[in-house]
DNA sequence: ACAAAATAAGACTAAATTAGTCCGATATAA
DNA sequence: TTATATCGGACTAATTTAGTCTTATTTTGT
């Protein structure tokens, strides 16, 4: 399917939520399930998984939470989406470690390679910034 | 998964392959199976469905096969990949049956207009054109 | 010291989707 | 009437996605 997963669609609410929040504040995973009606336990693992690519940080114990990493302006949507679901290719044979029995005569992967181009450069020009405007 | 679907892939193989056919000429499933490494009863139902979306149009009995149902220039990679995976939505809320319990709060859904615009706009300029002559 | 409130990490289960098979029916040419 | 096709649908298997649970660790406040 040509679709996000659940996991990329509440990843980005989550960064919506936490790109909105003052200067030196932090919400918990608990309050993001809560206010965007995501499972907690999910959420709990998506967060982590920002973290790890760093596009959130996270503070540890009580009163902790999660907060941008660095400036919305510099959070791009291929990087959120990418954090997620790794790297975007739009067929299977694109990826490096894929070895496929077609190869040699395959002409699908060139004829889909402008698609490529034109998704990832429009995804990595989209900033959380504008995501979080709308 | 931000992928096309292996039906899809194979879709597009087979109508790469039907349209390199000299006019009045045909292709059978089989042949096409044996030439692209498809499955031969799964790239049968495939073709059915093109045939179905009026993509291919079908000769049944002996010296059958298959051959498009229009130039190549009138079909688009749109209309390929939507007469596999049904309709392209890059998030299932835009999808018009789905009632989702985040309709009156959520922001996702704007945010993400201007990428599924952008994406569907491209999808319906290119053609099996295009994509065959690659 | 200790309790409470968080995140971290990983194993696990359940649900849904995708990939692929099989069979009986129908159509058509030779 | 036989051989070669498509047609349609039911079915199974494999993979991916979605979601849960449990235990450990970190940090703050009392
Ligand atoms: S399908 Fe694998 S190389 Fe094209
Ligand atoms: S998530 Fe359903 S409306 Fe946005």
């Amino acid at each position: 399917m040509f679709k996000l997963s659940k996991k990329t669609e509440y990843a980005l609410m989550a960064l919506q939520h936490i790109a909105s929040l003052d200067k030196g504040q932090v919400a918990t995973a608990k309050e993001i399930a809560e206010n965007k009606l995501i499972p907690h336990s999910l959420l709990a693992k998506i967060l982590q998984q920002l973290t790890r690519h760093q596009l959130i940080l996270s503070l540890q114990g009580a009163h902790g939470g999660y907060a941008l990493g660095r400036k919305a302006e510099e959070i791009t949507l291929a990087q959120m989406i990418e954090a997620i679901e790794g790297p975007i290719h739009i067929i299977e044979c694109n990826e490096s470690r894929y070895s496929c029995q077609r190869d040699d005569f395959c002409t699908l992967k060139n004829s889909l390679n402008p698609l490529q181009k034109q998704l990832t450069s429009y995804l990595h020009s989209v900033t959380l910034a504008d995501v979080a405007a709308s």
